[in-house]
DNA sequence: AATAATTTTTAGATTTGTCTAAATATTTAG
DNA sequence: CTAAATATTTAGACAAATCTAAAAATTATT
């Protein structure tokens, strides 16, 4: 089934903040695809009469498992041509969403298997995200953020939860991305702040705000 | 400025149109993009107001330099993308060209440089059809099609002029494709007709209706 | 439990792109 | 040069996606 490219960026978001929250209501999903509730109200009826989320009026709602499947298609989508734009032209991993946002809305289905395999047929994207494979099943990593982390083991920065702007400048700052090897030296009582430290780079210090959404394997 | 898809798809449409034709009327166009002429009267007007048509009620109508420049960046972008296609993700050329016509309409300035960097800055699409430059710039081979060509003489095929699915589909029947060195043995005044030969294949005669859509340079 | 605050939905518009049917203009032919 | 044929435009509708403002329902607070 073809869905519009509205649908599509409504589908997906409901699908990041459903596992990301409890509950998904109306306001939440406006603020996600940067709308009014009243505009959400319309596009949930539209979505149930396709059998794509469960809706009652007034009741928070979920993907249906059509949903979740169609979610899990467009996410591959995205994920897939980040990882080309930066494996293959060379982009940073700052700059890639916004066109990937564009990009995952191109409806051949050939295109995307074909595209896969010439990427090699990756399980993550440049964000340290899974990308489902064409069956819509993910890899998922064991991994746990910088406040988990045991002290003084080697880890390896896999994936970043807040990906706006702002947490990416400052990573590229820190001279952090996907596979950067770190030790958490200490941890302060006092503001929840650690102390990394990197190969060739003096130990630096990480607010408790930015240590939560750095996440790594050990 | 940005355009709408629909926008992009109209400037796209006059201006091929307009190499191949005269004057440019609004039933001609509305069978190329594929609606009714009264869309197309619409549309138009919303052109004109963006000043990218010349316009007067009634009278046929030509692009604006604006549009000229506009149809330029859409036809680099959608060749590009069908070079990928090709090169890269290994499809056939008759297999390309919808979804191209997507891609063509992603946004992104910077993703068009690089790509036309990955690519080796192609001068040619799998078609045969040249590839604008950033500037707008096309080269333009000198070629002839087979009615045209000259008779005994080696000619290499540099492209096709109706590239729909039912030529390129016997193009491939034939195993003719950009590239092929032929020559013409003979030319049949009863029908235009043409005989040609090429490498390790026996003589095949093509209808005029065929040979006057395949160009060769010499 | 009643009231206040918040959330969600409805009502009514707007924009973009399309359509059909009817009106109007242009072109072609007798 | 008129009449018929053809092309183009207008008028009026519709679907998709959005908005604001108002109404209705839910949730929180005294
Ligand atoms: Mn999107
Ligand atoms: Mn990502
Ligand atoms: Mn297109
Ligand atoms: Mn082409």
């Amino acid at each position: 089934m073809k869905f519009t490219e509205a649908e599509e960026n409504y589908i997906k978001s409901i699908y990041h903040l459903q596992i990301t929250h409890e509950k998904v209501s109306a306001t939440l999903l406006s603020a996600a695809v940067n709308t009014r509730a009243a505009s959400v109200t319309d596009m949930l009826k539209k979505l149930q009469l396709k059998k794509l989320v469960n809706y009652k009026p007034y009741q928070s709602f979920t993907l249906t498992d059509k949903g979740v499947k169609t979610a899990l298609e467009i996410i591959r989508k995205h994920r897939l041509w980040e990882f080309f734009l930066v494996s293959k032209l060379g982009f940073n991993w700052d700059e890639v969403h916004d066109i990937a946002e564009e990009l995952e809305h191109i409806s051949s289905k050939e295109l995307i298997t074909r595209l896969d395999n010439y990427l090699g047929n990756p399980s993550f994207d440049p964000h340290g995200d899974p990308i489902p494979d064409k069956n819509g099943r993910i890899k998922q990593l064991k991994q746990k953020n910088l406040i988990e982390t045991p002290l003084k083991k080697m880890a390896t920065v896999s994936s970043i939860r807040d990906q706006s702007n702002e947490m990416l400048e400052l990573l590229k700052h820190y001279n952090i991305s996907i596979g950067t090897r770190l030790r958490i030296n200490k941890r302060f009582e006092f503001d929840g702040s650690v102390e990394i430290k990197m190969e060739k780079v003096p130990a630096a210090i990480l607010s408790e705000q930015v240590a939560k959404n750095i996440f790594c394997t050990i």
